[in-house]
DNA sequence: GGTCTCACG
DNA sequence: GACGTACGTGAGACCA
């Protein structure tokens, strides 16, 4: 368990009961009573601060007591009856630890009809569930019950002391288990429970511990010879069976946020420092903001860093040193006998995690088959598991592996082990092999998502370039085994000996990696996006990519044929206009043509000098009159439509499944969105008539209809929340058309000429604007760019303080962060070279939005397979993400239910974690084809 | 392999 | 005054 997740769960209803008492009654800067909000800061504070310590937590959330009125009123009126009301000077304290809660960046969790306790049991049911440790923080004796030796202990803070069961033994005679049955025995005065009249906590764990249980103790009051004690027991045992029923938690219920939610990684600086100011609690700002901070003095590599990493934040990215390793390839073993894998599986189960990597006959993973597998469980110490290899005739030791199954049958025991943490190197990939032979795999780690969540902008995530820069380590190229074009051999060709040093090796560099990375993602302040957002994601992106999406083939060879005459028509006119044929495909031939041949003007462009003939030239000729270069803007639309789309996607129609499966790379995009490759089907066309057509060819299963959600204007919405734009937070909580807004603002009215002006300026603004770039856009001169974006940010003073503030933050610091705490790095922001820097600049002002952006969806992704299932829609599928729109396959007769949980899932994307001023709407639609789902 | 062009958000 | 010029992608065609 040494590496595994370990859940704190804080008892905040009763401990703020105890600080109120514990503390003199100190007072806030404004005079209001604060000694029990700071006792409790003090509290979350010390536990903050353990982090990553030994037994310290990696997740957390503060329980709060919602309701006075439960279940237990239900059953039982008097419950909790005679208890006063809390003290004057507490009251205005309790809403003051939500603020002290989230001011520490901690889930505060709490549900109506449910007390904390309950809350706190189910919690910890779940988590012991998925094999994680459980400290519960509290002293209350009735969460006793739920201490279990190894997984669940108990932490009073106030006594600095942990609650195991020889604790409980000690205090009650009895175990956790039997715990309940005292406690109803003896009933609580302050909560009303009634109990056995005349039984104390003594008698009550003399009886249970010598009778085993309550209805043992009952069922034998005969035989109780102290007459006076007999007889209450007889007279109520109804009441002692009701208090059982009271002392009783609830652990089934459904839990208000996944305990995945609950990662605890960092304590941001910022809004802690906002809340001790506020306060006006100096002596923990002091500590805070000082040399004097509560984890100086401890080592600042590897882990332990918390709220010490607020102050980290202000210091430049440094990028790491390399660490010298020495791998010995010679260590590692080729296993083919059913002992030695044996052995392998009870090593890893043992450790609680282990390094895996698949092998296979092919990079794409849908039709790929089994070679091998590879496992390491510490450095240097790592096998390679063959079960696919071929070439008997060629290779006398491949008759040697193990039958696949039989393989496969063990290892599915590891790897669907909730107590072992799977490490791979974008394990999406060996997910999808994994999940081809019926393994779910869980839990997972990917160092290569771990390293873009950390280095994002920095460098390449691939376990080759990571080795290198991280272990100055080469490994074994690929090429050198199988070797490269014509002659490249598959891996299940490969002889075992060199095979098992490459696919070790891999598996070996990938734990070395998660050793390195993992500490850091605290440090840097990146685990909760890690945790909540990016790692969750794997499987459910394996999913995806699994399914596939239906493309109708007979439909696309139609288009393409279409497509080609309409092509050779045009270039025969082509031909004729430029007096000659020349391959209109060539730019270098088309420039010729254009600028020599027929001598017009145009502007030479670029490093080769070459003429630029892209569309705004093109369409600037055609407006010219040009009739040639109108003809090619149409030749160029076609030969893309059919080259790119008609006649590749059917080519990548997978055979088996007559799916298009596409990749999507979560390690893509430096802001944090995925990318889409081998097809790329988030660019199927869509913005022209005769683009559009294509879409039509991505169809549901019969019995099906396509569904399409896509957030509306999602970047200008968090461009108004994050700006603090009360205008434009205004119009998209009033539904107003917001180009036309900004219309009005800035030129005064909103026609349809001023309405497009708008919305231009609104996209620019979100790309980091120069004025020159606009006035290239909107066809005016430099000055009246200069002229319109002054305006716009004399209107919406707010865009001009975030990307102030953006790039001053980017230039201290060398990244920025979304709301998520999603970093990307941008090396370049304080380059000499003014191109450079202000490309840097300009990516800066634009990742915080796009990259939130991201956030949202992958959060919406990640919650939507569990709501659909939770509906009852297990039918439906999520197949495609396109940046802000999801893509479906749903059951005909289910869009209407279908299309109300995809919809609450992205709108309340951002939720619990953040409340955004402007709601975010989702337009849902569907048909018989994506084309009609819009 | 680099460059150009263009498809998408 | 020069620097180039909207942010983020992937893919196909051409050309050396």
């Amino acid at each position: 368990m040494a590496d595994g997740n370990h859940l704190y769960l804080v008892d905040g209803s009763s401990y703020i009961f105890r600080a109120y008492h514990r503390l003199p009654p100190l007072t806030n800067r404004h005079g209001q009573p604060a000694g029990a909000v700071y006792g409790y800061t003090t509290m979350l504070w010390k536990l903050a601060d353990s982090l990553n310590k030994a037994d310290g937590p990696t997740h957390m959330a503060v329980i709060l007591d919602a309701s006075e009125h439960t279940f237990r009123n239900e059953m039982y009126d008097k419950y909790k009856a005679h208890r006063p009301p809390p003290p004057e000077d507490l009251v205005p304290q309790f809403p003051l630890i939500r603020v002290a809660t989230r001011a520490f960046s901690i889930p505060c969790i709490e549900e109506a009809g449910l007390e904390a306790d309950d809350i706190i049991a189910c919690y910890v049911h779940e988590a012991k569930r998925a094999g994680w440790k459980v400290t519960i923080v509290s002293s209350d004796k009735d969460l006793m019950q739920l201490v279990e030796d190894g997984k669940v202990d108990m932490l009073d803070t106030m006594n600095d002391r942990r609650i195991d069961s020889a604790y409980v033994r000690e205090k009650f005679g009895v175990g956790p288990t039997e715990l309940g049955d005292v406690l109803a025995l003896m009933g609580d005065k302050v909560d009303n429970i009634p109990g056995v009249a005349g039984i104390g906590p003594k008698t009550a764990s003399q009886l249970i511990a010598e009778y085993g249980s309550l209805e043992a103790v009952l069922a034998n009051a005969e035989n109780i010879t102290k007459p006076k004690l007999r007889q209450s027991l007889i007279d109520y045992a109804d009441d002692a069976r009701l208090s059982r029923k009271l002392v009783e938690l609830v652990c089934d219920a459904a839990l208000p946020q996944p305990i995945e939610e609950l990662a605890l990684t960092g304590i941001p600086k910022e809004p802690l420092q906002e809340f001790l100011e506020e306060q006006g609690f100096k002596a923990l700002l002091n500590r805070l903001t000082g040399d004097g901070g509560p984890t100086s003095g401890r080592s600042s590599s590897g882990g332990g860093l918390d709220l010490a990493a607020a102050s980290i934040a202000s210091t430049p990215a440094r990028p790491a040193e390399p660490e010298a390793i020495s791998v010995d390839r010679s260590k590692y073993e080729t296993v083919t006998d059913e002992e030695s894998l044996d052995r392998w599986i009870a090593e890893a189960t043992a450790l609680g995690r282990v390094a895996v990597d698949t092998e296979t006959d092919c990079i794409d993973c849908i039709i790929a088959r089994l070679a091998g597998i590879s496992l390491a469980t510490e450095p240097n110490r790592a096998c390679y598991i063959p079960v696919g290899h071929s070439g008997a005739d060629l290779y006398s030791d491949a008759p040697n592996q193990l039958p696949m199954a039989l393989v496969l049958e063990k290892l599915k025991v590891l790897m669907e082990d909730s107590a072992v943490l799977k490490i791979g190197h974008n394990f999406k990939y060996d997910w999808v092999m994994f999940d081809k032979a019926g393994i779910d795999t869980d839990p997972v780690d990917d160092t290569m998502v771990m390293s873009f969540d950390l280095d994002a902008g920095l460098h390449g995530h691939g376990l080759d370039e990571l080795a290198k820069l991280h272990f100055e380590h080469e490994c074994i190229p690929f090429k050198q085994l199988c070797g490269t074009g014509k002659s490249q051999i598959t891996f299940d060709k490969v002889p075992l000996k060199e095979a098992t040093e490459y696919a070790a090796e891999d598996a070996d560099i990938t734990l070395r990696l998660w050793q390195r990375l993992k500490p850091r993602l605290a440090a840097d302040n990146v685990a909760r996006v890690y945790d909540r957002v990016d790692r969750p994601l794997v499987p459910v992106i394996s999913r995806m990519e699994r399914r596939g999406v239906k493309v109708d083939r007979d439909y696309l060879a139609k288009l393409s044929r279409e497509f080609s005459e309409e092509i050779v028509k045009l270039e025969e006119r082509i031909y004729e206009s430029a007096c000659g044929p020349f391959t209109i495909g060539s730019p270098q031939q088309l420039g010729e043509v254009l600028y020599g041949r027929l001598g017009l003007k145009g502007d030479r462009k670029g490093k080769s000098g070459q003429y630029s003939t892209d569309v705004n030239e093109l369409e600037r000729l055609a407006g010219e009159g040009i009739e040639c270069a109108r003809l090619v803007l149409d030749w160029r639309q076609l030969s893309k439509l059919k080259s790119t789309y008609t006649d590749a996607l059917q080519a990548q129609i997978n055979p088996e499944t007559g799916r298009v499966h596409t990749s999507f790379s979560l390690a893509g995009a430096q802001t944090g969105r995925l990318a889409s490759n081998d097809p790329n089907l988030q660019n199927i066309p869509i913005r022209t008539e005769i683009g559009r057509k294509i879409r039509d060819a991505f169809v549901a299963e019969p019995g099906n209809v396509l569904m399409s959600a896509d957030y509306s204007q999602i970047e200008l919405r968090l461009a108004a929340h994050m700006a603090d734009v009360p205008q434009l937070k205004t119009a998209f909580r009033d539904g107003a058309d917001i180009h036309n807004m900004t219309a009005e603002e800035l030129f005064g009215s909103a026609d349809r000429d001023n309405r497009n002006k708008a919305k231009t300026v609104n996209f620019a603004i979100l790309y980091g604007i120069s004025s020159w770039g606009l006035a290239e856009r909107l066809g005016i001169s430099k000055e009246e760019g200069k002229f319109i974006i002054d305006r716009y940010f004399e209107r919406f003073p707010g865009i001009r303080t975030y990307i102030e503030q953006t790039l001053q933050f980017a230039r201290e610091n060398g990244f920025t962060r979304t709301l998520f705490g999603r970093k990307t790095h941008f090396p370049n922001i304080r380059a000499g070279n003014p191109s450079h820097r202000g490309g840097a600049e300009r990516a800066a002002v634009n990742a915080p939005i796009q990259g939130t952006s991201a956030d949202l969806i992958k959060r919406a992704m990640a919650r939507m397979d569990r709501a659909l299932d939770d509906a009852g829609l297990e039918g439906v599928k999520m197949l495609l993400q396109v940046h802000d729109e999801l893509v479906f396959e749903v059951p005909e007769g289910r869009e209407e239910e279908a299309a109300a949980v995809v919809r609450e899932v992205m709108s309340s994307a951002a939720e619990p974690a953040l409340k955004l001023d402007v709601p975010l709407d989702v337009e849902v639609g569907w048909g018989e084809h994506w084309g009609a789902a819009h």
